[in-house]
RNA sequence: GCGGGUGUGGUGUAGCCUGGUAUCACUCAAGCUUGCCAAGCUUGUAACUCGGGUUCAAAUCCCGGCACCCGCACCA
């Protein structure tokens, strides 16, 4: 009876997620939220803001441009480091990265040769196509950044921002200034950046057009520590993986402390760690053997990286464990470059001591942590239901006359109106009552209210539970308490008599 | 980017080999009905990925673009 249902499906069906200009056949790595997609993101941007500014009272989230000189990204590194240079085989066409050929046969780093050196040197060592020894064309540059002319000759030379997190570096001095020359200070962006990936593949996974939520916490290594409520860790483990776990299938829970102790990671680090772990696990309800951190080891991570773990979900719709989200410690490398780029003083003098910042980053990929919701949440039982967070759900309530019936219809017409203005809320009368608890477990929404024939005579509707299909019978006028009571968590479902 | 496979209403599909009115289910909309978990009845909306070629005639055969899936490569 019931047409088989997945999250893909369901995704495009119900209005949160699908690839974009469709009707033109659309390009790869590029995606379109629906209506119920986009609030889900919303709300997903809002509980991380939420969240991470409130870590401290000096963080706060800022905006930036998504277009930036190049100048810029080339003291960031992202001009060199972004670019590859490929050499295609003329006769079978398989590209090839013409500084590791380089290297592969003389053991000698190629990275520094310009385009011209490269070409000499290929031809002075006789390099063939490795594939079908072919001969070689010339070596061209694939940039992963996209270039943008700006002005009306498109003469100066700008690209879109491959991370966010540039915009904080680049208004680090005035921000220090206007936030009153403290540290640890923290920078929150949330928006697009672009990534002109290769081969785009598993959907929402590797995007083009990317959201990144990330926040650059400026501070001292020193004294940062002195600034976090340590005490917090005590007994707390973190699930992860460490370069040195590596191999062992499972992913033990460490404590704070030994983490601490056998990786030699600094408190400030792991304090962080557990933040997010936090975050995903009761702010996203992910359950715990689907979250780990896993250790990117000194060949994996960026140059400028000196500790970086980055934050896997297993998800089903993309066959196992996938990076969402990253947390690093550059150190002070961007500010420094940028300082020795643009000839700005990046160091700062606090309580006579003079530094450039540090820098931790948290940095999180938006559009993959809306997936993992849709993945983790979804459950195939009955017919299709998403069982997110009601702080996440697109629409927390939904209010329904039982019938299509005069004398139901106003009365729940009335609960609707005085419940929208403070929550998301959805009036429907359309088709039976089972049908339209169906149409909202579809897209999540945690409870349902029913007015019926009881309510005309004692003034109380039915609540339902989205996960247990539970009813339990409120008066409508405590109602609109008790739907704050939900959302904010103080109550739940089981509390109700 | 390379090799292989695939592309049909909103969703999932039949039809393609062997060219001739495009199947079925659910969804959605309207009406009737309905005292709580996709009930029933009636009616309706709605599709051959795009472009070119072959042919009297193309969803079907051929060529190309685009996209998706798998493998390789790529993913600071």
């Amino acid at each position: 009876m019931s047409m088989p249902v997945d999250v893909q499906s369901l995704a495009k069906r119900r209005g949160f997620i699908w690839q974009s200009a469709e009707i033109y056949g659309s390009l790869a790595g590029f995606y379109d939220y629906g209506a119920m997609g986009a609030s889900l993101k919303r709300r997903w941007e809002d509980v991380w803001l939420n969240f991470f500014l409130g870590l401290n009272d000096n963080y706060h989230l800022i905006d930036s441009t998504t277009i930036l000189p190049e100048a810029s990204l080339k003291a960031s590194g992202h001009l060199d480091s972004f670019t590859d240079p490929l050499v295609e085989c003329t006769k079978c066409g398989h590209a090839f990265k013409a500084d590791s050929l380089i290297e592969e046969k003389t053991g000698e780093t190629a990275e520094e040769l310009t385009l011209e050196e490269l070409d000499a040197k290929l031809t002075e060592l006789g390099l063939e196509c490795l594939r079908c020894k072919g001969p070689l064309d010339n070596v061209k540059t694939f940039n992963m950044m996209f270039p943008v002319g700006v002005g009306t000759t498109g003469g100066d030379v700008a690209y879109l921002r491959p991370e966010t997190a540039q915009g904080a570096y680049l208004n680090f001095k005035r921000h220090f200034e206007i936030l009153r020359r403290k540290l640890p200070m923290g920078l929150a962006i949330i928006g697009k950046a672009y990534r002109n990936e290769i081969a785009p593949r598993q959907g929402v996974y590797r995007m083009r057009e990317l959201i990144q939520a990330e926040l650059q916490i400026f501070m001292d290594p020193e004294t940062f520590d002195d600034e976090l409520d340590l005490e917090e860790m005590k007994g707390k483990e973190i699930l992860v993986q460490t370069v040195d776990m590596r191999g062992t299938s499972e992913v033990e829970p460490v404590t704070c402390e030994k983490l601490i102790k056998d990786s030699g990671l600094p408190n400030f680090f792991v304090y962080h760690m557990l933040k997010i772990q936090e975050f995903y696990l009761e702010c996203m309800r992910l359950p715990k053997k689907k979250f780990r951190f896993f250790e990117k080891s000194e060949k994996e991570r960026a140059f400028y990286n000196l500790i970086h773990f980055d934050i896997e979900v297993d998800l089903s719709t993309l066959g196992g464990f996938k990076e969402l989200a990253g947390i690093h410690y550059r150190g002070d490398y961007d500010l420094s470059r940028h300082q020795e780029h643009s000839k700005e003083r990046m160091e700062v003098s606090i309580d006579g001591k003079k530094l450039i910042p540090h820098v931790l980053e948290l940095s999180f990929g938006v559009d993959r942590s809306v997936w993992a919701l849709l993945d983790i949440h979804f459950s195939d039982e009955r017919t299709g239901i998403l069982k997110l967070p009601p702080s996440l759900a697109p629409y927390t309530f939904a209010v329904f006359p039982l019938m299509k019936k005069d004398e139901l219809v106003p009365v729940a017409r009335d609960i609707h109106q005085t419940l929208r203005g403070r929550f998301s809320t959805l009036f429907d009368v359309s088709g039976s009552i089972g049908k339209r608890y169906a149409r909202m477990d579809e897209i999540g929404t945690p409870f349902c209210i029913t007015v019926d024939y009881e309510t005309l005579d004692n003034g109380t509707v039915t609540i339902r539970d989205r996960d247990s299909t539970e009813q339990k019978r409120v008066a409508k006028q405590e109602l609109e308490k008790l739907a704050q009571e939900l959302v904010s968590g103080k109550t739940t479902f089981k509390d109700l008599k």
